[in-house]
DNA sequence: GCAATTTGCACCATCGATTGAGCTACGTTG
DNA sequence: CAACGTAGCTCAATCGATGGTGCAAATTGC
């Protein structure tokens, strides 16, 4: 760290070996044998290289060549599990076909988050998989301009192939299950009540429908009150229930486990009534099933999802109708499924 | 999408405009003020610039310019609140102090630790942060060798300034509040079992020392066969409790939250004896305080961890002693503390 | 022993952006 | 009207790695 040593260069190795750079780069990446340079300044080149702790500028080395094999992700959170997996397994799947993951993280804000794809952009990545984000379509715009392959996921966008969750069907089963749990235990066929969430994103407003059709299939009318879409943070969830004394049974449909915390600190604070209270939350946490009055989560298919976004890799003319991929209910009614 | 259409470059925009690469250039860089260029020419070349996606060439750009801006740090997982913190916040402390972060995930993989930590050097990281490192000092030496400087974070090492929980304290801090709550309502005075972690990593060994020093403080001798510090992994906390069958109050000092999911399962599924069991855990998660049997658990500073990582940042003839951040203890026993 | 290969490397243009050093045309001043 | 200044650019070298081309020297074939 003494100062600002200029980096190692194949130049500075070059001198050392007294060998061309050229000869020393052909070295370095491997293309040596083609290029039919000895194994005696091979040996030499590498050793000195490991010597003198030389690491390639992939800056110039990129320049110089065709591809980047660099693939962006921008994600907004690592505050839950699905996120952490998405970007542990997208990095680890990215590895696998051969290229270099750089993932950030952008808050969920918009403006940040068009920032990171024009970053990840002049960084020369060759896709960039816009995950949960606000406005895709702008990203995907300014892909497009580009001539940079873009893919959504976890939200769609209009403006390039989306992968997101069968949001609708993950919904209205868990709806299925707790009101039938609520039948069963309760004898109660009283509606759910949906916290979390906001309506205008398109995952909200599809597990909303899910939930709506099954009460409907029940013919179970909701009312407007019930419906507690009033963002995404557990303050929030825990404010929009801070009023509400459960008067008798009372089943909860819990959009995201980060809303869930709020659920659970509202249901935890309960005076009275709290033993007839049960919920089901869309998204998984490992932790979820040991919560007192949760009967099932959701878990969106990661693995699934991001083999889909990986087989739309490199491919062009796709279609921008939005890829559903089925989530996995959890059923945890009779202690099993915990793992 | 169409074919693989080369990016738009200075060149492009030039022979658009009518003008040379280099005015391009410093209207695209915001220097055209200084190098005299009108602001005609400027609003001419950056309306082009949007309307045929430019990005600028960060290879070309960085090869170019002294400084990468570019900071790098190595995570092992996303799998828990801790390290998502910490990634989140590292991107955010280093974005607000001008740096382009990019994060890795190493899923704890040593080999895969120092292929990425050398890559992040390729790509000209003027810093590197080694989160949870299992080799810091190969990643260090490595770093040295290349001029780079580095920071081990979470996980000390011997080759580089270490910023680290501290964890003997935060052990034992919890440990008496496990043993006060079991003297208090049970009135034992046995002594905890240690779960969780491996004994070769630093944090569980200094974790250990804590939990010892404060049963030696009470006179309370530990048997061997409590210390249970058999991995990280849910189901290897859940192994090395599966044989044991509590016949009396039962206290636990989980190491991690991953091993607490092992601990709550194996809890969850005591057919007897589960309410004399009361435990307490290192590492902090938003559902924890809602555990039955979890009286608190220890949050690692993350803020203060990551500041004084950036004022290390840029410094030079750093001190390679451990930095120790104090933890913060939350504590569940009355209800309170729970946000 | 001489031509024909083959081996082993060096030379140099190139990738795209940056930046110090000009260069030109116009206007001003004395 | 010559000398000078300045606005508004352009030129060209440079960053480090790559890979096509070229060219001696060493080796082989006959």
């Amino acid at each position: 760290m003494e100062k600002n040593i200029k980096r190692t260069t194949i130049y500075d190795l070059a001198q050392l070996a007294g060998a061309s750079p050229s000869a020393v780069s052909s070295v370095l990446n491997g293309t040596w044998k083609k290029r039919r340079i000895s194994q005696r300044l091979a040996e030499r080149v590498m050793k000195l290289a490991e010597e003198q702790g030389y690491a390639v500028n992939a800056q110039a080395s990129l320049l110089r060549k065709e591809r980047s094999h660099i693939i962006g992700m921008i994600v907004p959170k690592y505050d839950n599990r699905y996120f952490g997996e998405i970007a542990e397994q997208f990095e680890a799947t990215a590895r696998e076909a051969g290229f270099f993951p750089v993932v950030t993280c952008t808050q969920r804000d918009p403006a940040l988050e068009f920032e990171a794809a024009k970053e990840l952009i002049s960084y020369q990545a060759e896709c960039l998989i816009s995950t949960g984000a606000t406005d895709p379509d702008r990203i995907s715009a300014f892909c497009d301009a580009a001539g940079v392959q873009s893919i959504n996921l976890d939200l769609p966008g209009k403006g390039a192939p989306s992968v997101i969750s069968d949001n609708f069907s993950g919904a209205r089963n868990l709806t299925r299950l707790i009101l039938d749990h609520c039948a069963r235990e309760f004898d109660s066929t009283a509606p759910l009540r949906f916290v979390g969430g906001r309506l205008t994103d398109h995952n909200t407003a599809a597990r909303l429908e899910g939930f709506l059709a099954e009460h409907r299939r029940r013919s179970i009318a909701v009312p407007e009150s019930h419906i507690l879409a009033t963002g995404y943070s557990a303050d929030k969830a825990a404010a929009a229930l801070a009023d509400f004394k459960p008067g008798g049974p009372t089943g909860l449909f819990v959009n995201s486990t980060i809303s869930l915390e709020g659920v659970v600190r509202w249901h935890s604070e309960l005076e009275e009534g709290a033993d007839y209270v049960r919920y089901g939350c869309f998204d998984w946490d490992p932790f979820g099933s040991y919560l007192p009055g949760n009967i099932a989560m959701v878990e969106q298919d990661v693995q699934a999802m991001l083999e889909r976004v990986f087989d739309l890799i490199g491919r062009t003319e796709l279609s921008k109708e939005p890829i559903l991929i089925p989530c996995n209910l959890r059923n945890f009614e009779s202690g099993r499924d915990r793992t």
